[in-house]
DNA sequence: CCATATATTTGAACTTAGTTCAATTAAATA
DNA sequence: TATTTAATTGAACTAAGTTCAAATATATGG
């Protein structure tokens, strides 16, 4: 057949990013092939290339769905949270359980081999957003002058983010106390006792 | 032709490697299929499958030799010095100097992406020693109390490494001072302040 | 309601890459 | 020198990305 009956509930290129991300989920990003693709949503290859340049690209939208639900997590976390260090120790936990909780698409997210081609510039926004909503987070809660607010709170996150990939990789496993939780307090007090004691 | 007449300098599956290397190098992961390799020492496809099981094999054998790179470059950056706080920044600029002059090896290295086979016990042995070394130089140089030791160590690992990712990601680019001196120094203050001041 | 134009989806074909292995030829051995 | 052994090939197979003319459903105009 060519053109299918007009009965689609949904968008076809929505079903495609669908398919995509249950690939990548329960299979890896390995299994993303434009075929597997196809026989999920029960079309064939060649219909990606009507919403996708490239499985590239497609690859891409993931990554950007999974930007958006960390920072819809994040918030959520955090949503009505007085300002003080609990709220910190709230963020960076919700940081850590999502990658837990998302293996395969944070593990796509980062896994850095660069792409064919530039981030679209809503992808760029939103890591801009993500990073702007946790830095002031920080700043909120914890009393930092203001000239070294702007870069404890990067030096915190770009922290937690290697604890966060050496931890998805098993290279931190520790003597006994390596659940998050710990690791995290023991973070926060090295970057704010200064502060708060 | 069938086999080569014997005028080989080097063990072939050395060569192969050393090819496989220059194309990751020069021209990222992407770029490293069976053909590519052949074609850059003078062989055929095939001849790579003599002496790797599969193309994985051979990436797992170039991050082999990546980590003996950045355990030896770690090594010598800080050999001689005496065991103070200057150690340990030298140790911290010598990882990430490596990742940024290296940085195809690098992404390679860390882009995760799980392999088909189990690592080689070689690799994971090379791993430990590697955090081994630089836990030790970090006790060795930090009046640190024994119980913590272990974990500070880690922890100060995971931020350098997290570090290192954003920044050659170009995702941790600061207002002005980005540069790795200024971001080690902040970080190794907010680790060690409370043992050295 | 039919004819024509338009939009959507296909499926076949092309390319590139991973992988295998029987055939081939150099070297080693007897 | 003849025979065995080892190394390398190159051709072929599979799987995946990608393209696009052809095919078919819908929309539009008379």
């Amino acid at each position: 057949m060519a053109r299918r009956k007009a009965s689609e509930t949904k968008p076809l290129k929505e079903k495609i990013l669908e398919g995509a991300i249950e690939i990548i989920s329960t299979r890896g990003v390995k299994m993303l092939t434009a075929r597997n693709v196809a026989a999920i949503i029960g079309y064939t290859p060649g219909t990606i290339y009507n919403f996708y340049r490239d499985m590239d690209d497609l690859v891409t939208e993931v990554n950007y769905a999974t930007l958006c639900r960390l920072e819809k997590n994040c918030r959520a976390c955090v949503a009505g949270l007085p300002n003080d260090m609990n709220k910190v120790r709230a963020l960076a936990l919700a940081y850590v359980n999502f990658a837990n909780d998302n293996q395969n698409e944070w593990e796509t997210l980062f896994a850095g081999s660069r792409h064919k081609h530039q981030l679209p510039d809503a992808y760029k926004k939103r890591v801009i957003d993500i990073f702007n909503f946790i830095e002031m987070s920080i700043i909120e809660c914890v009393p930092i002058p203001p000239a070294e607010a702007d870069s404890t709170a990067r030096l915190l996150w770009a922290s937690l983010h290697g604890i966060t990939i050496l931890m998805l990789d098993g290279r931190l496993k520790l003597t006994g106390a390596d659940d998050p939780h710990a690791l995290i307090e023991d973070l926060l007090k090295k970057h704010f006792s200064s502060f708060v004691n």
